[in-house]
Order: C-alpha cells, then sequence, then structure tokens
DNA sequence: GCTAGCGCTGGCAACGCTGTCAAAGGCGCG
DNA sequence: CGCGCCTTTGACAGCGTTGCCAGCGCTAGC
C-alpha cells in the first residue's frame, strides 16, 4: 500500500506502482528489469511513477519468482585480515557493479564438516554463485558438492582443483623459485627457511619452488617448522640463529613471521640485511611498515577478487559459459631486506 | 520434486516432505519453525523425513513469506584491514549462532549520497537490520532514514549519536586522556601528536582526550596533520625530529602512522624509546610486530562487534526491547616503545 | 448432556515478483 | 483487401514459504 506521495516506506510494491500508473504489474516488472518490448512513453510514465512514489522492488520477491536471489557468497576461513580484506574489496566492488550483494560465510579450515557445512549454507541461502578463499579453496569436497547442487563456484588458490568449474591459480610456486635464485645470485649459500602450515597445500608450494631454486638440499637445521604466526616465527628464527653456522639468508613463508626474524635479528644485534637478508611473502602492507622495509611476494589480491567475481557472475548469467583455471602471476618486491651477504 | 532418496537436490521442497511424511505442508512448517504445537511423533517423522529427502527450507520463500529475511547487513568503509576484519569476525560468529547470514555492503565515507546509498540498498535487500562501522557511523543521516524505514540498527562508534535506537560508544576520549596523563607522569613535557583526518569525529576524539591531559596548550609546531597512512606518518614525524627542540614523546593516532614515527626515528639515529617515546591507537597486531613494540590503545573490536550484533538481534526479534547507548571502555597497552625521557 | 476450551492439524490466502502465453493493434506484402 | 507477423500489453499461474482461521477429537465444567 502506497503511504501517500511522502515518507514512502519498505511497503510500496509492485501492485501500488502499476495502478498509479494506468498499467498492468508486469509491464511495470519489465520496465524494472530493461526488458525492450516496452513503448517509449509507457516507460517514461511507469519511471515517473516509480520515482514518485519512491518505490523499490523487493529483492526477495523476485528471487523466489524467477530462481535468481542476486546473492553471491564468499566462503573464507579467517587466517590472515590482510588477504580478505583485499580480496573482499575487490569482489564487493564488482558486486555492486552488477547489482549483486555479497554475502559472507565463515569456515574453519579444519573442520571436517566443512563441505557439509558450506552444502547446507548454499540450500538455505539459495546464493546464486561462490567465491571460496584460500586456503579453504584447497578443499575439494566443496567445489565437489557445489558442482552437484548446480551452484557455480570460483576458487582462488595457489594449486588447480579440478573439481571447480573455474580457479584462479597463483604461481606461488614460480615465485618463491624466482625468489630463491635471487637469493643465489646475490652470492648467499647459507639460506634457510620457515614453512607454512604443511597440510596448506600453498605452504607447500611457497616451499617446494623455493627449494627446487636452491643448488643442493637445504640442511634439516635450517628448514624450520612455522605456523604463520608471529610466535612461530620469533621461535624459528631464534633457532636459526643460534646455530654454528647461521644461515645468511631467511625466507619466511608469510610476512608476519618474516617481521619476527627481522625483530629476533634486531634483538640478537644481527644485522639486516648486513648479516642476515630477510625474504617473506604476502607483500602485506606490514612489509613496508617495519625496518628494515620486507623483500617480499605480492599477490594481486583485489585484481584476482576482481577477475573471479566477474568469472562467477559470467557463469551465473550464462551457465554455458566455459570458464578456465586462469594462471596468476605473481611479482616480487625487492626491498632492504635483501642484499648480498656481507662480511661472515 | 524430490529426486529419489539420494542425490537430493536444491529442489527437494515442503510440499515433498509433507507428501512424503503423510501430513500438510503447515505441520512440515511448524516443525521447521520449532512450533510448540506439533505432536512428539507427528514431530520425530517429519523430522526423519526430511533428514531422509536432505531437504532445506528456502530461505527466500521463508522471507518472502514472513517478511523477514534472515539477513542483516554490515555497512562499511574500508580504511582499516585489521579493524574492519575483526568487527567482522564477531558479527559473522553471533550470525551464524542465531541462524542469519551477514551481507557486507561497502560504502564511501566522503561519498555525499551515502545516506541515500544505504537506504536504496535497505530497500532493495530488504535485509532485517544493520550494523554500521566507524566512520560510517559517525553521520547522522543515515540512521535517521533507516529509523525512518523502521530498519533495526546499530552503530558502533565513538561518539554517540542520538538517532541510532542502539550503539556501542567507545571511550576514545578518555583513553587518549588516559594516555597523555600517562606521558606526563613518566616526566615528559615536550609532547607531540599526529593526528587522524579532522573530519573523523573519532580523530576529533583522540585529539581532544590527549590534549586535555597535558599540562599546558600543545605548541603549534608539535601537532602534526596526519591522515591515518603510513606516509603521512613519516612526513610528520621527520618535521617533528627536525625541529630545534624536538618532542620526547609523539603520540600518532594510530598505529600505522605510529609506525611510520618508529621507522623515521630509526632512520635519523633516534632511539625509541631512549630518545622518544611513541604511541599509537588500534590494538592492531603490526604494533606488537614492530621493534620496539608500540604502546598503542586497544579496542575489544570483535567483543564490541558480538555485542552489537546481539543487540540487533534482539531488536529484531523483539522491536518492542529497548536498547541504549553502552560506553566501551578502552584498554591501553604498554610496550617498549614508551619509557620516561632519558637524556634530552 | 451440552458447551467451552485445549492440543494438534489442515486449508486457504497471501507475500511481491517473474514466466508463459495469448490478445490487441499496427504494419507490410502479395 | 486480407493475411501473417511483429510489437506492445495484460491475465494468470506459479515460486516455496508462513499467517490466519477453522476444525478435529478430547476433556473439563456447569
Amino acid at each position: 500500500m502506497a503511504q501517500g506521495e511522502f515518507g514512502a516506506t519498505l511497503s510500496v510494491t509492485i501492485d501500488d506502482v502499476a495502478e498509479a500508473a494506468g498499467v498492468s504489474i508486469r509491464t511495470v516488472s519489465r520496465v524494472l528489469n530493461k526488458a525492450p518490448n516496452v513503448g517509449d512513453e509507457t516507460r517514461k510514465t511507469v519511471l515517473e511513477t516509480i520515482a514518485r512514489l519512491g518505490y523499490s522492488p523487493s529483492i526477495r520477491a523476485r528471487a523466489l519468482a524467477s530462481g535468481r536471489s542476486f546473492l553471491i557468497a564468499v566462503v573464507q576461513d579467517d587466517p590472515n585480515a590482510h588477504v580478505i580484506s583485499a580480496l573482499q574489496r575487490g569482489i564487493v566492488e564488482t558486486c555492486s557493479r552488477h547489482g549483486y550483494e555479497l554475502v559472507v560465510h565463515p569456515v574453519r579450515f579444519g573442520d571436517p564438516e566443512v563441505a557439509a557445512d558450506v552444502e547446507s549454507f548454499v540450500r538455505r541461502s539459495r546464493v546464486d554463485g561462490l567465491i571460496v578463499l584460500p586456503p579453504t579453496s584447497e578443499i575439494a569436497a566443496i567445489p565437489a558438492r557445489l558442482t552437484q547442487l548446480g551452484v557455480p563456484s570460483v576458487g582462488i588458490a595457489s594449486v588447480s582443483l579440478p573439481e571447480y568449474p573455474c580457479m584462479l591459480v597463483s604461481d606461488e610456486r614460480g615465485a618463491t623459485f624466482e625468489l630463491g635464485r635471487r637469493l643465489v645470485e646475490l652470492g648467499h649459500r647459507r639460506i634457510a627457511m620457515i614453512e607454512g602450515p604443511p597440510h596448506f597445500r600453498s605452504a607447500q608450494q611457497r616451499k617446494a619452488g623455493f627449494l627446487a631454486a636452491l643448488p643442493g638440499p637445504m640442511p634439516d637445521a635450517y628448514l624450520q617448522k612455522g605456523d604463520y604466526g608471529f610466535d612461530s616465527g620469533l621461535a624459528a628464527a631464534d633457532a636459526l640463529l643460534s646455530l654454528n653456522q647461521p644461515p645468511t639468508a631467511i625466507f619466511a613463508c608469510n610476512d608476519i613471521m618474516a617481521a619476527a626474524v627481522i625483530k629476533a635479528a634486531r634483538e640478537r644485534g644481527v644485522d639486516v640485511p648486513g648479516q642476515l637478508s630477510v625474504a617473506g611473502f604476502d607483500g602485506s602492507d606490514l612489509a613496508a611498515m617495519i625496518t628494515p622495509a620486507l623483500t617480499t611476494i605480492r599477490r594481486p589480491l583485489t585484481e584476482m577478487a576482481r577477475l573471479a567475481t566477474e568469472s562467477l557472475l559470467a557463469m551465473i548469467e550464462d551457465p554455458k559459459s566455459a570458464s578456465s583455471h586462469e594462471p596468476i602471476a605473481l611479482s616480487l618486491i625487492q626491498r632492504q631486506s635483501m642484499a648480498a651477504p656481507g662480511a661472515v
């Protein structure tokens, strides 16, 4: 019911508009959906009436009638604020450009029920599609279920999972390989590394790429475990710097642990990069803010998110449109924390 | 249509369940909504049938029929990944505990159309309620419109806006006052500050609280402009440290600028905290990762977000429930970047 | 013995929109 | 001049739920 010309509320419906404009609701609907077959004059009248009454269509009703919700979801764990936020920015921006809304569905990577949880979420909320963020995107059971449900999905990860109809695969392995080679070229021979959690395939990729770039196998003592947390980075750095033959370069699998290495080095009076080169991974803001500024590997996260969203929307709009697995190149950002080995 | 016992798809409806269970759809609906008036036996049968068919109710249809969407929205600008992500964590967690989903609606603080944009978003998406994050929560026109639409909203900010039916007001002014007093107690007399963007009321609060704690007025040269960005912090720090009488303490209105101060000091060979004390604001992870670790003010963001969400959901479930404006106390985290002034 | 009241269940309409189909009117073409 | 075709418009039937009210079979109360 329209409540008069002013103070239009949520309760103005398409019927009110149709009545006020003297046309059928179907015609109003056509105008709303920019259907081609509407007379110019009619369209104009309807548009004016809509504006006059302050009407906005109910997405809910539209969803029920059309089978499309104009909602997409992002499935994410929350290990890293920087990554999530950069990705979300790109997704949300693309969504609103296309008239979609974004719903956030958090999950726990370690939870054995993740796939079931995501499925039940999709069934209830009836979103039109999903974007699955790392590391959750490494779980093959999720895209498998989604495909079975017929819901389009896009994964963002460092490895390609055939279960996804569409993926953005960042070449983390290639990037760490390049970083490793760079260190070797600089003259480093005692090169150490702090791993990420081994159950993340991206962590495996980073490790594999880096190790492959080195001339020989890495001594066990140089290969430290880490969990992407600051404290684990501190512990690993302490262990490395306490060795009789400490490394002249340390690659930490994310920026946070790399920052910990720099802090640990500083507290022991080890000069970075004079006595120790340090590199991280993520291209986070943090890397630029610490002293010395951290060499790191940047993923074009916002850009990737935009691409992922565009692909997803294309799949939604046209289910036949074949989408592919896109490789994404990463870039090495060289800063002050890395240099040729100095006085050993 | 049910497609057999296995491979149940999205298309299982309440009708299928009703038929399979031998009851009316109305009864199935009652079971779904945990209505009290259902016989134990009937409930059991229905529940079993639901499980057997793999049925999940359509939130969309429920929304249309009941006038509730079980969707709440968070309205946010994106100035600070750390803040947004901590808040989102609390919101999303509380939502899913209560069976709601979260949709993210980004806005631009500076946009003159923000309020209209939010209104149109609410009208289209028909969310049941909104949580407005800082700094967008400082714009009074937004809650004003929402109240007019009859949509519950909760604001999280550093100042109380009467337009909001419910707010969480963090006492940033009180916290910076305490910080200022602490610096004075430590013996600092030459105290400087780097402001945030003056059009943020929270920045005004932080400034006002800090200045009020000092024994005398702050010299103009000690009061530097900043925009919460790292570079602006660097510039301000450079200006301050170039003075004939450089300050012995600098309070930067956020952690990022404080990190810049520490970096600038280091590059000039100014020892922190020996020659210069530095404090920030935000309690971000960054603060703990830099060297020296940064004294900062922590808002219990995730906790606040949880509280805000609980209040919002209470208002949604029971519109009569009176919600209030809750003051939130912040805590000063003292770390190595702050000490008594040393050799001046 | 009759009615009121209770616990449980079902039928019907509605929520606000779109899909489908068909009708009305105007046009070109043979 | 008549036919078919195209464009514009409308009627009707859903979409999958819930709200409302009625009705069933009982028991309790007068």
